[in-house]
DNA sequence: CGCCGAGTTGAACTGAATCAAGAAACGTGG
DNA sequence: CCACGTTTCTTGATTCAGTTCAACTCGGCG
């Protein structure tokens, strides 16, 4: 939790009241590799900063592939965005990486913040706008970029995660298969 | 002005005051087809609400390529989200695919309205969220489907908008070239 | 030791890109 | 209103990046 005030407090002040409020609105979580947060098809309306760790979220098409939509690591939000907004079953599942830390807020309540403290307008502003201008890189990426300069981009942006992560969690991610993320390896090793 | 005063009514009330404030920070304009609203290496600061007509935003790659990232019709926002949060010169070019209307906004002064007028909040925050919805979908959708199903969604999402576009419009929006699109449309019309 | 999941490699295949040429649509000026 | 040049769209042939399917390697672990 001080990780998430402390990141807060880099774009506002934010009073003691405020900090009171979140924290009894969250809930502390670690999670083991392997775990989900939120399946498919739930019903979720949850949130989570994550303060250390690894998640992805990612869905399941029709012919049982899975597609990742997101990483998130240190400092990042995590959720099924489209589920929240639309009060939708979930359509994501988020997945633990590692053994993670985060902090659980109920979407809707983590909202309502707004109402007594609207100082903390500015960081959720601040955060989707950050959020919109990192999907607009990633649809520009994927227009422009081949697959190799893709895996390239995506080694500079998240320098440590192949630790965590299985061969097929980034090809899913950068939309191509695991045979030819090992061909594009094996290619920049030559190199 | 009226379009967008009424859209936000959709979500929340608004006084006259802070309509008044709309108002005062934004100026009407009318754009003919071809003309361009933002152009790549400016210095932006600005934001489109579109109340009728057509624009989309692409960026140029290397090799003299365009990718259209969006197209904006009735009741769209449209902007350099990447330019304009990171204070960045504009990296997109904003076109008018047909004579259009927007309401154009300082980025900065647009989101000082909090300040006196709380109650815009909701309204702006449901527009961040929604567009963060409709970009994870996309990704999504470029990650799942294939070439011609992408074109058949693009169909039903923009049901209208083949009379203003140019075949590469599209195409590059899809992330396929005018030539897969001429085919794809071939082979629609053959079933 | 042997199994199992993950990663790699190879060969054949495929969807889409590229290159090139022709057809259609469009706008402009006479 | 037609003729012309320009742009856009279509079609064909070829090439290529990436997929698919299948076999093999490697490393961890019961």
């Amino acid at each position: 939790m001080k990780e998430l005030i402390k990141k807060i407090k880099t774009t506002q002040s934010l009073s003691p009241e405020a900090e009171a409020y979140l924290f009894s609105i969250s809930k502390k979580k670690t999670y083991a590799k392997g775990e989900i947060l939120i399946r498919e098809g739930q019903n979720v309306n949850k949130i989570f900063f994550v303060t250390d760790g690894c998640l992805r979220s990612y869905c399941i098409d029709k012919n049982g592939k899975e597609h990742t939509l997101q990483f998130a690591i240190n400092g990042w939000w995590i959720s099924d965005y489209i589920a929240n907004y639309n009060n939708d079953p979930a359509t994501l599942t988020i997945e633990c990486l590692k053994e993670s830390t985060v902090i659980e807020f109920n979407a809707e309540k983590l909202n309502q913040i707004l109402i007594p403290f609207p100082e903390y307008e500015p960081f959720k502003r601040n955060t989707l706008e950050r959020h919109i201008v990192s999907l607009h890189k990633r649809i520009l990426n994927q227009l422009i970029m081949t697959a190799a300069e893709r895996y390239g981009l995506f080694l500079e942006q998240y320098p440590d995660i192949e630790q965590y992560t299985r061969n097929y969690h980034i090809a899913s991610y950068l939309g191509i298969t695991t045979e030819s993320l090992s061909r594009i390896r094996k290619e920049m090793a030559m190199e």
